[in-house]
DNA sequence: TTTACTGTACCATCCAGACGGTGTAGTTAT
DNA sequence: ATAACTACACCGTCTGGATGGTACAGTAAA
């Protein structure tokens, strides 16, 4: 699993591009100069800048399953998104831009993301005595996310754990 | 203002080029011939492309508040946006696509979105006796919001109306 | 006359992807 | 043992096309 290591690398210079500068400047020469790869390696591992994307976005999903696996199934689903200790972070947050980057470069390219999704909801709605209630905390959280990705939140951090946190505590009861 | 007729026009052709092609193919070719203008045209009305992209969010907030104040004042701005007739239409939903396309090519452009969300939230918190259930009901209508815009909310149109019309209901409660 | 364009031509830059080459570890043939 | 060969991982350059932006001459309406 070296080669993981090193695709991990160019996808975490890949995410850091989008980051600092917007995800249309993610070019595979940026991203070959943060991996410190040349432009043909990057290539290598990913034929296409759409393999890139693609890349990205399960390595976003993955990070994903592995955080609410990782909490142990004795709790739902959604606990297990809104648990305190599953807050997101840097990056995760990170991670997430990749939903912006594909987005951005072809919408198709969100398949997997919308496949993902769905079924993440079906569970939550099928797992709680109140699937409204229960949908509602879990869009909230998504609301949190977005608006944390385009870095247009307003809530402060402070405010924000708040909020995360009553959501916790209400996913217990439903 | 017969220019903000014109200057529509060209935006109503740059939503309609993210929403086709992603928020990185949105050139300025491409709004010229989506709006039956010449190139020279598209820069005469918006002289850059930033300039554009910050005219799209201009039009994204002021479409917002437009719909929010034809709901009169009498409820607070919580029940404005989350009211039935409030549902985000096709247009208003290519509207938000300013907002991605924006975050696609440089993240400082979303500062004026930012302002305004901050608005709305300190609004929404201080017009409210439990400013944190109207909080999380506005940030579960974020969270459908971006889930459309992007086009991966798993949920049908059906089932998306139907949390949407509880939210509006439990809006009216706080 | 000014405003609001059109149309053409042009430039500099950026970028994806192709391509040929390099080093190296391992494998096979002799 | 060693020469020949192969497969992998990667480098660095090149090219053709796209793109943002400029310049300018012309047109049509108010």
């Amino acid at each position: 699993m070296r080669s993981n290591n090193k695709k991990d690398q160019i996808l975490e210079a890949a995410l850091q591009v989008v980051e600092e500068n917007g995800a249309n400047h993610l070019t595979i020469d940026a991203v070959a100069a943060c991996a410190k790869f040349s432009k043909g390696g990057v290539l290598y591992h990913f034929p296409s800048k759409k393999a890139l994307l693609s890349g990205m976005l399960d390595y976003l999903i993955q990070a994903n399953e592995k955080r609410m696996s990782a909490l142990g199934d004795s709790e739902n689903l959604l606990s297990a998104l809104l648990h305190k200790e599953n807050l997101m972070t840097p990056a995760e947050r990170r991670a997430s831009l990749a939903l912006l980057a594909a987005a951005a470069e072809d919408p198709e390219l969100l398949t997997p993301a919308k496949d993902y999704m769905k079924r993440v909801v079906d569970e939550i709605s099928q797992n709680s005595q109140q699937p409204m209630e229960a949908l509602t905390l879990f869009l909230a959280h998504e609301g949190i996310r977005y608006l944390d990705i385009l870095e247009i939140n307003p809530m402060g951090t402070k405010q924000t754990r708040e909020v995360l946190e009553q959501l916790s505590q209400r996913a217990k009861e439903v």
